[in-house]
DNA sequence: TCTGTTTCTTGACACCGTGTCAAGTTGACA
DNA sequence: TGTCAACTTGACACGGTGTCAAGAAACAGA
């Protein structure tokens, strides 16, 4: 059941999220979150193997206080394959905000770890196949671009979606989130829908 | 004068290039140049003071060696803005595979090293000064995409061209380099122009 | 041929962060 | 009282970067 949550577990999780989430990059230490815990450096490795598998617990986490399920429910009961695509560009892109702090510091880890590198890459698969979702029903409706092959197609939404993408607009280029998905949803239309 | 070439600081340039090319990822390390360059590691440190310089110096001679202005002569010189547009991303597109072993090493490190990052971002921007460019000749034509500003479109076209795109549709995706070119010059159109 | 300078080598070491190990403390529960 | 689990303390190995010092080799110029 997901209530092992041992209290001190989650002291765990929530400092990892706090610190990741403020202090952004790979600049967090296993020493800096048993700091925030209140614990000892050896008793995060009681819970948590490696830092990898913190990081991952983390990400779990933060899907549940977060709720990514109930964001999506608009996108996955849409009739429509514009309306799915719409719903899912904002979803997601409402939802990368919260987690970009663990996403970068798995950006990070992914070239030195394996096994981050591979939670990280499964994670986005899903995202993968939320694109694929979308894009087949804007296929099935007929109002997919005709140069494009399905696979194709969700390629270039996964791309857009991505947390670099994110990144790079909002912090790098200054956007607003609301700009963001406005333009994205703009943008991923005029790429896609014909 | 360029001609401080000192035939050994050349050799590890040219080893460092080799190993970030097709040993892809931050797993090269210092010690591998110099043994790939048949010298000592602390002959490295006599040329370069830090990994991080020596993965400036690296992007700047494959920059030379790969006559990255040649490449941007046609986008330079086109008269209209759609075939300035089109001619960078074919340009810059083209010029990615070249770097990007480099390149991934840079991203990796932009989080730990200060330095590192600094010098990425410059570099970057000039890319971003390539698409301004390019979007500002579409706005004098008149044809650029009403509901952006071309700060906006800049920034939109500067993400599709980021190596972070590139390796998402080629690597993760198995795009081939001819139909990455291809769709992000169709993608980039549908985007910008009206 | 001697001498001086530059370049490179060898081997040691400090630093940092991750992960491991062992021994001891604390508190709850029976 | 004893026992078990969670936690602490302090040590250490490892891998990679960067530093330092002493010596070897190559190559000038006289």
């Amino acid at each position: 059941m997901s209530s092992k949550t041992s209290e001190t577990r989650e002291r765990i999780l929530e400092s990892a999220w706090k610190l990741l989430a403020d202090s952004q990059a790979s600049a967090v230490r296993m020493s800096d979150i048993a700091k925030q815990a209140g614990i000892s450096r050896q008793a995060v490795y009681l819970h948590f193997p490696t830092r990898a598998e913190l990081l991952i617990a983390t990400t779990r986490y933060i899907d549940e206080v977060k709720d990514i399920d109930a964001r999506l429910v608009k996108s996955r009961s849409a009739s429509k394959g514009l309306e799915r695509l719409e719903a899912f560009v904002e979803a997601w892109g409402n939802y990368i905000p919260e987690i970009y702090g663990v996403a970068s510091a798995f950006i990070a880890m992914q070239t030195k770890d394996e096994e981050a590198g591979a939670a990280w890459a499964d994670r986005m698969s899903a995202v993968r196949h939320g694109c694929e979702a979308a894009v087949e029903a804007l296929a099935r409706d007929g109002r997919l671009t005709l140069s494009l092959s399905t696979s194709e197609a969700t390629d270039l939404l996964w791309g857009q979606l991505s947390v670099e993408n994110w990144e790079l607009l909002r912090h790098r280029c200054g956007w607003t989130q609301a700009r963001y998905i406005d333009v994205l949803q703009q943008t991923v239309r005029a790429m896609l829908v014909e």
